[in-house]
DNA sequence: CAGTTATATGCCAGTCAAGGAATGCAGACG
DNA sequence: CGTCTGCATTCCTTGACTGGCATATAACTG
């Protein structure tokens, strides 16, 4: 269960926006703390707990490391998220009828 | 957007434990912190948390604080997931689509 | 090989969250 | 009203995480 990794990567805002900006695109660690506003060695070490949350791959290209979103890990959280969903979108229902019950003076 | 008191709050291995736990129903403090070997302050301090971030009402009785779970702030965890689940799904779909034109020797 | 670019790492200081123990507080109950 | 129960809050200490800076490392360039 390194699923407590996933969330640990994922509590941390800037990490977030990481991982919402490689949804774009892969991009060099440079573009990456730019677009951030990270200083490098900052956007490297975020990128290093990205990476061992399984939700970063790097591809190297000359110099250059390339990092791209790997979506995989986020199925996890997906299926995390199941069982309140439910509960979520039954609430919803329970508000629908409800409010068609009192629908009359809309 | 108190979509990160959301991420804080859930990161925390203990208060994923507790939200599952009132997946189940809706419990007093001490029960909580029972089932989740914490001390009864701890409990209270992650409960507050969960309290802030959304994520659990309380119903008072008598002396006790029943604390029920409340899924609606998972809607924007949810949301936040969408275009992940998109990509992830795609993924798979290609995987299987290689997986079919391989699928000879199974 | 010397120099430059792109990135990783080590070290340090500041911050923050978590746990434990003790205490405060409100409701129940005789 | 005194007491007990259930919970919240405070204080304190400790460990973890973060950012910045300096530095090491690796790959390209000439």
């Amino acid at each position: 269960m390194s699923d407590a990794a996933l969330w640990t990567a994922l509590a941390d805002p800037h990490r977030r926006a990481i991982v919402t900006l490689l949804l774009e695109r892969p991009r060099p660690v440079g573009e990456i703390a730019e677009h951030c506003g990270l200083s490098q060695p900052s956007a490297s070490k975020h990128l290093k707990v990205l990476r061992e949350a399984g939700l970063v791959r790097v591809r190297q290209d000359a110099q250059r490391r390339v990092h791209a979103l790997d979506p995989a890990p986020i199925a996890a959280l997906d299926a995390w998220l199941e069982p309140y969903r439910r509960l979520w979108n039954s609430s919803l229902d329970a508000l629908g009828r409800r409010l068609d019950e009192t629908s009359d003076d809309t």
